[in-house]
RNA sequence: GGCACCAUAGCCAAGCGGUAAGGCAGAGGUCUGCAAAACCUUCAUCCCCGGUUCGAUUCCGGGUGGUGCCUCCA
């Protein structure tokens, strides 16, 4: 499998540290609120890597991590007038809602910040005693940029360039503008943690490193996040980290592209960010997730309601297809049909195969997905061999479970009313009552239903 | 200013050297009492100008237009 890999900026064949398996460390919410659509890009994209990784044979060890104390925790927590790790509480809740309901997987481990203070403290005073880092004195401590020769290697560019932007701002003690914080000095009221250097809680890149290398050791395979995280969080966990043990941190690096709204970036500095827990009111999160999946994750996408509209039709005849699939008619004995659609499977998986196999191109893997449902629709047309249909289940229920997507079961429930409806308008028809019929059919759209009739019977949607 | 990215039909979006996947929407048809669903047919020479090549949407150069990072952010 092919990845690009933004250290390199180009495709590289992933080959893993340990063959057959894949260590993986995705950046995750700092749960001081919902999380919004462009949060949800990298946890479903991720996800569905992982996915894929997983159906092609790899054990993944996937881990993403909360933050849970940091700035915006501290003041969110002041306003609604709770503690930290209450707040913290709350919304790690809130997001496995979310996720689950965009249908990611749970990690194989959710780390949080404020479980690893001593690896954090560890991992600074590691730093402090190899010359990297250095303390202020009030209970700050420092990374010193200039300390580690790489410093730029992932983003690209050069210290020189980046010197003009940084800054000290008022009440800092750095030595140099480019130096960034691996502890801060405790206020008062505000969480804090006893180290050598004095009470205080910890800067937000060093969590990542402490928490990654504790998990999956100094060097791993894949640290993957947003676009926005390249530069300074992934580079100064590069020089942290890597300063720290001497040895190479993430082999690969994977960076998805922004969600725009109104072609513009949604950021929280304009304040145009939409929440996920806002939009699961008005759509099925799983077309939301195919929308999300679309576009090559690389690239960026912009976010609308008519967008996702088109992915929920679009869903919406997968679905239809998978249920087809499901009722179709068994015939008695094979036949030659079936022995060359079962031939036909083998194409179809290996062009999907092939689409995510090209660094996640998830919109082409799409496209052969919608390719097989139209070959199933027409396969189930006429009464099949059931090891065909077998077959053809498997290979629709491999490429929906990598996309994530048909994970959850329909509701097949219907209130007993339009259950009876239902049977009275079968009743009609019977009796070519079509006046009767149709009137009954409005009654079921007014309720919210879709009648579809069919040769041996009716069914009901729900619309 | 430095570093990147993007430009393909009404709307999304693959392809990236041999004359354009797929979806949504639209049109026509098959099926149906009528519908729905499904199936079939139909719907683009790929921003502009040069160059390389037998051949370029695909490579190179130059434009034009848009976006991002360099400051908290997925």
């Amino acid at each position: 499998m092919q990845i690009y890999n933004t250290m390199t900026r180009k495709k590289e064949e992933l080959v893993p540290l340990v063959p057959g398996q894949i260590s993986m460390y995705v950046c995750g919410p700092t749960v001081y609120n919902f999380f919004h659509i462009g949060n949800a890009r990298p946890f479903v994209v991720f996800d569905t890597f992982r996915r894929y990784l997983e159906y092609q044979g790899y054990k993944v060890h996937f881990i993403q991590n909360f933050t849970d104390i940091d700035d915006k925790l501290i003041r969110r927590a002041k306003e609604e007038n709770t503690t930290v790790p209450e707040l913290a509480e709350r919304y790690i809740k809130e997001y496995y809602t979310d996720a689950d309901a965009l249908g990611v997987e749970r990690a194989t481990n959710n780390p949080r910040a404020t479980e690893h203070i001593p690896q954090i403290i560890a991992l600074v005073q590691t730093l402090i005693d190899k010359g990297h880092a250095y303390p202020t004195g009030d209970g700050d401590v420092y990374f010193s940029v200039r300390s580690f020769e790489d410093y730029g290697k992932l983003s690209g560019q050069a210290i020189e360039d980046l010197e003009s932007g940084a800054r000290i701002e008022p009440g800092e003690k750095k030595r140099d503008p480019l130096d960034f914080a691996l502890w801060k000095g405790a206020k008062p009221g505000e969480p804090a943690w006893e180290t050598p250097w004095g009470m205080g809680r910890p800067g937000w890149h060093i969590e990542c490193s402490a928490m990654s290398m504790e998990l999956l050791g100094p060097t791993f395979d894949i640290h993957a996040g947003g676009q926005d995280l390249v530069f300074p969080h992934h580079e100064n966990e590069i020089a942290q980290s890597e300063a720290a043990t001497g040895k190479p941190f993430a082999r690969y690096w994977m960076h998805n592209g922004y969600i725009n709204v109104n072609n513009q970036k949604m950021s929280k500095s304009l304040g145009n960010f939409l929440l996920v827990r806002d939009i699961s009111k008005e759509f099925d999160l799983e077309a939301v997730r195919l929308f999300l999946l679309s576009a090559q994750y690389r690239n960026p996408v912009n976010f609308s309601r008519e967008l996702v509209e088109q992915s929920a039709a679009g869903l919406a005849r997968i679905r239809t297809a998978r249920q087809r699939l499901k009722e179709a008619a068994v015939a008695p004995a094979p036949t030659e049909a079936d022995a060359e659609f079962i031939r036909d499977i083998s194409t179809h998986r290996a062009a999907f195969n092939a689409a995510m196999d090209d660094d996640l191109n998830t919109a082409d893997a799409i496209g052969c997905l919608f390719d097989y449902a139209r070959a199933v629709n027409t396969f189930v047309s006429e009464p099949r061999g059931k090891e065909a249909l077998d077959k053809a289940a498997e290979l629709f229920d491999s490429m929906t479970g990598v996309l994530g997507i048909l994970q959850h079961e329909e509701a097949t429930e219907f209130p007993k009313e339009a259950l009876a409806l239902l049977a009275e308008r079968i009743e009609a028809r019977k009796a070519k009552n079509w006046a009767k019929a149709d009137e009954i059919r409005d009654a079921l759209t007014a309720m919210g239903f879709a009648v579809e009739d069919s040769k041996d019977g009716a069914k009901l949607k729900k619309l």
